[in-house]
This record gives structure tokens, sequence and C-alpha cells, in this order.
DNA sequence: ATTTTTTAGTTGACACCTCAACTATCATTG
DNA sequence: CAATGATAGTTGAGGTGTCAACTAAAAAAT
């Protein structure tokens, strides 16, 4: 049943795909972190920081981190929630709804490295194994 | 095409199998980083930092740093070898050595949570969806 | 045989993530 | 409504990784 361990080429791959990104990012003075967090926002802007943490299943204070320098930078706004004061409010600004489709054609253009001579059939399975890895991992960190 | 991205859920069940064998491993006082090493030297003893670093396709500072941790906790020793003295030779230590069925089962057994429903026909697809992953992604950023 | 290039390892700077402890606000409930 | 608990976000400490610049030694080339 053992042939070889998921573990290892997970690692391998995750840190390949990173390198990646980071490579074509560089020019952008963004990194990956914040890349994603713009991501969500093209999809759904005006979201609070919890939202981002559990679309990628990400802990809050990394995501702080990079919603900090996002900030910074000038990409996003943040500001209380008048209905929830404990929640913050993230915009996106005009550079950043500007940068929009470069940024995904960042990821579209890597996901396409990734994907080089593989089957849909292939794909399809990767990801449902992916999900179904991290659901099961779940299980087990969150009983208790 | 375009269904999911490949790269958002490699990261976080990458993330997500640290954390499992962050916690797996939490009483030993050991971290991820090192435990692989210690794998790799269990299944062959006295080799170099460069053969870790091809074995994970990971950096050499970061093999370097970990090298120096298990140095510390004893679990390796470090000498020059005397055939071509820019290597190191890393030997398992006699700590080490007791602790290989521990950490081998910690290996084990977050292996098997991965796994946990999943078809033998999946986890090979995944496996070698995974490899081919990240050869196409080095294959983009070796070249130049 | 000397120069040049490649290889092995180290170090500093920094990106990204987790965990645990903390504050602030909201929700529950006794 | 006051106490208790849950939720959102922040901060400090530390693990793991990359990149680039650096030594030192070996290999290749002129």
């Amino acid at each position: 049943m053992y042939k070889e361990p998921m573990g290892k080429y997970l690692s391998i791959a995750k840190r390949a795909h990173s390198m990646l990104l980071q490579k074509k990012l560089k020019q952008y003075n963004i990194g990956t972190g914040e890349l994603y967090i713009l991501i969500v926002l093209y999809k759904e802007d005006g979201i609070c920081q919890q939202k981002i943490c559990d679309h990628y299943r990400i802990n809050k204070a990394a995501v702080g981190r990079a919603v900090h320098k996002l900030e910074k930078k000038h990409f996003i706004t943040k500001k209380p929630d008048e209905k929830d004061r404990r929640k913050r409010i993230l915009s996106l600004t005009e550079k950043a709804r500007k940068m929009k489709p470069e940024f995904k054609n960042i990821l579209r253009s890597a996901e396409k490295v990734l994907r080089k001579d593989l089957s849909d059939k292939e794909i399809e399975t990767f990801l449902k194994v992916s999900k179904k890895i991290s659901k099961n991992i779940h299980e087990v960190l969150d009983q208790n």
C-alpha cells in the first residue's frame, strides 16, 4: 500500500509553484501571499479578513500581515464595519482594480505551466484528491 | 478548461500536512524540516548535504540550517569528506538511530491520514501529477 | 601549470506561515 | 442586565523556505 509518500511530493510541488509565482511577481513588488488576497477581493470586494482565512484555510495572523502590506502599498483600504465593529472591511483601490487583468493573468499563466501535458482527467483527480487530503487532515486536527 | 486552480489547493493541502506533522512532532522537540533530513539519512547514512537538496529539491541554505539544528540536538554529526573537502559527511548518532522506528511511524501515520478514503488509483494519479507539476515548473524556472 | 568555471556549504536579508496570548466587540444566557 | 463565551483582528516568537553574495575546494580549459 505504501508506494511513495504523498506528503513529500506535495511539499516539492508546492515549493516549486511558489517559486514560479514569486518569479512572475517580482517585477510588481508584491508577494504570493498578497496576490492571493487580491484574487479573493477581485471575486468579492468588501469582505473581511476572516473570509479570506476561510477561503484559503490560512491563519488569521498571516492574513493580517499580508493585508497590512497591501495597505502600505495602496492596493487596498481597510475600514471598520459599522454593523460589526470587530470586522474590517477590505476594499480594492483604483490601483488594484487596474492591475486585475495583469494579476489574473499571472495566475493563469502559472496554472498553464502546471498543467502542461496533463489530461483533464488527471487534473480533476488531482483537485479532488488535494481537497480530500485537506479535509482528512483537518478532521484530525480539528477534533479537540 | 480552467475549472479551479491547482495551485490553490496545493497550498492548502501542503499547509495542512505541515500542521499535522508539526503536531505529531511537537513532543519530540523537532520540526518537519529536521525530520525530512533524518528520513533521508535513515535510508542512506553518510551522505552530504547536497544529496538532501536533490532529494527534496530544496534550497541548500535551508538544508544547511536544518542540519545545524540536528547537530545541536545531537541527532547527527558532521565531518568533512576526506576525498572531497568541500563536502560534509552527515552521520546519524546513536540517539537518532534509536528514534528511527518512532520517526518513521510518525510519517506513516500522517500518510495514513492523508490517504483516508482515497483509492489506490487516486493516490497513484496524485503522485504522478505532483511529480509532473514539479517537473513542468522546473523546466520553466531552470531555463536561464 | 595557471586561469576559469563549477560545486558544496555558509550567512544575511527577507517572505510566508503557525501558535499562543492579547484586545475589542458582539452574542448568549442565567 | 451582568457575566460568560464566541468571534475578528493584532502582535511577538519562532519554524521553514528562497535568493543572493560569499568562501573554499575541485574540475575543466587554455
